[in-house]
DNA sequence: TGTATTTGACCTGC
DNA sequence: GCAGGTCAAATACA
């Protein structure tokens, strides 16, 4: 703690006042006969998430300023965007996707892709039980192509987000199912998100939490975007997304924090998704946090969407690599996310169907999109 | 009818 | 030249 800089020292006050109001939240819900037991599961669930968040800037304000684990065989970043990231994170301020934009847009044909910050994470999907991880990672995506790949037994699937056209986000995402066990899927992320999917869909079961801190979430997650922070930060937002809405790992990268100490600061804040489906969601689309913006993606939560498939989700499994040439195990953090997980669910098992926005369990595992944006 | 997916063709990078 | 990545027309679906 004591190495606890400014930032993580507000944002960790921040935290606690969070849990705190939410704790108030919960006890006049607890009161109110008109309260549902799921407005008062969502408020507990935000407590508990904002008491992990708190230890986790407890923990990592610690971890960045000292020691530096060595690397997960289950991690890895590939393509020289991540060598370039790790020596230098790219800044959330546009200049590279901007550049990549133009590149792409202007240049046509020139897609320089490997000045594509890219990112892997492995998820886990249980034939039986379904999905063990995310593919739903809290973004619209869709696709637009599949190729089958050299040596690989199953077809890689090609995703862009959905909002390329109208906001011209480049990131892209494909999604390979493993040879060597059929259960986990290799997602590999390129590119970051310019475009705000906060400012779509709320769930209505949460705006009354919203209100009391209006679009706040939104207005930070908006600045977010804009600011010249790093990719990490981004990343690290999809990570704690996929991670808080499954209740799953992040093996996060050691540089990644480090970088961020230095760097981005993470905010925590959670990217949202278009599409909701209140009945099954854990985590709200929308919290009142500040620092720890939880715009729990409202894919979550999405309405009926064609190749969207609902699975139960096990905290099981997934392992999230993100660039760098240094890593470590699982952080104390990636502790903290598996417990505020958990201990919402009593079990392993996250016991909410989760909607599959990209896996469609066909044979060839084609993935089917998350197509429930309403504009 | 609008939107998403599929799939063959084309392009880029190695 | 080959493999991977993307485009875009065709198709499916709600």
């Amino acid at each position: 703690m004591e190495n606890m800089g400014d930032w993580e020292q507000k944002n960790l006050i921040a935290e606690l006042r969070q849990g705190r109001e939410l704790a108030q939240q919960l006890q006049i819900h607890i009161n109110s006969s008109s309260s549902s037991r799921e407005t008062r599961e969502i408020l507990l669930k935000k407590i508990l998430a904002s008491y992990e968040k708190s230890l986790s800037i407890a923990n990592f304000s610690s971890s960045a300023s000292g020691s530096v684990v060595a690397a997960s065989e289950q991690q890895y970043y590939t393509g020289p965007a991540a060598i370039r990231m790790s020596e230098s994170p790219p800044s959330l301020s546009g200049d590279d996707s901007d550049r990549d934009l133009k590149d792409h847009d202007q240049k046509d044909g020139s897609r320089k892709r490997k000045d594509m910050p890219r990112w892997t994470q492995q998820v886990r999907v249980s034939p039986g039980m379904g999905l063990e991880g995310p593919l739903d990672d809290g973004y619209s995506w869709r696709k637009y192509g599949q190729k089958d790949i050299l040596g690989a037994k199953y077809p890689r699937g090609y995703y862009r987000c959905t909002h390329r056209n109208l906001q011209g986000c480049l990131a892209t995402k494909q999604v390979q199912r493993s040879d060597e066990d059929p259960t986990i899927f290799e997602i590999t992320y390129r590119g970051r998100h310019t475009c705000n999917q906060s400012t779509l869909i709320i769930s209505p079961t949460h705006q009354h939490l919203e209100s009391q801190e209006p679009n706040k979430n939104m207005i930070d997650q908006t600045q977010q975007q804009h600011k010249p922070q790093t990719l990490t930060n981004q990343h690290q937002s999809q990570e704690l997304l996929i991670n808080f809405r499954t209740g799953l790992k992040v093996i996060t990268d050691t540089e990644d924090l480090d970088s961020m100490n230095e760097q981005s600061r993470p905010s925590f804040h959670f990217p949202s998704t278009s599409t909701v489906k209140p009945e099954t969601h854990m985590f709200s689309p929308s919290t009142t946090d500040n620092s720890f913006t939880g715009n729990f993606s409202p894919s979550l939560i999405s309405p009926s969407t064609p190749g969207t498939n609902y699975f139960s989700v096990s905290a099981t499994g997934i392992h999230h690599s993100y660039g760098g040439t240094q890593s470590f195990h699982q952080s104390e953090l990636t502790d903290h996310m598996i417990s505020a997980a958990a201990s919402s669910n009593n079990s392993p098992t996250v016991g909410f169907d989760f909607p599959l926005g990209n896996l469609a369990f066909d044979p060839n595992f084609t993935f089917g999109n998350n197509s429930g944006y309403i504009p």
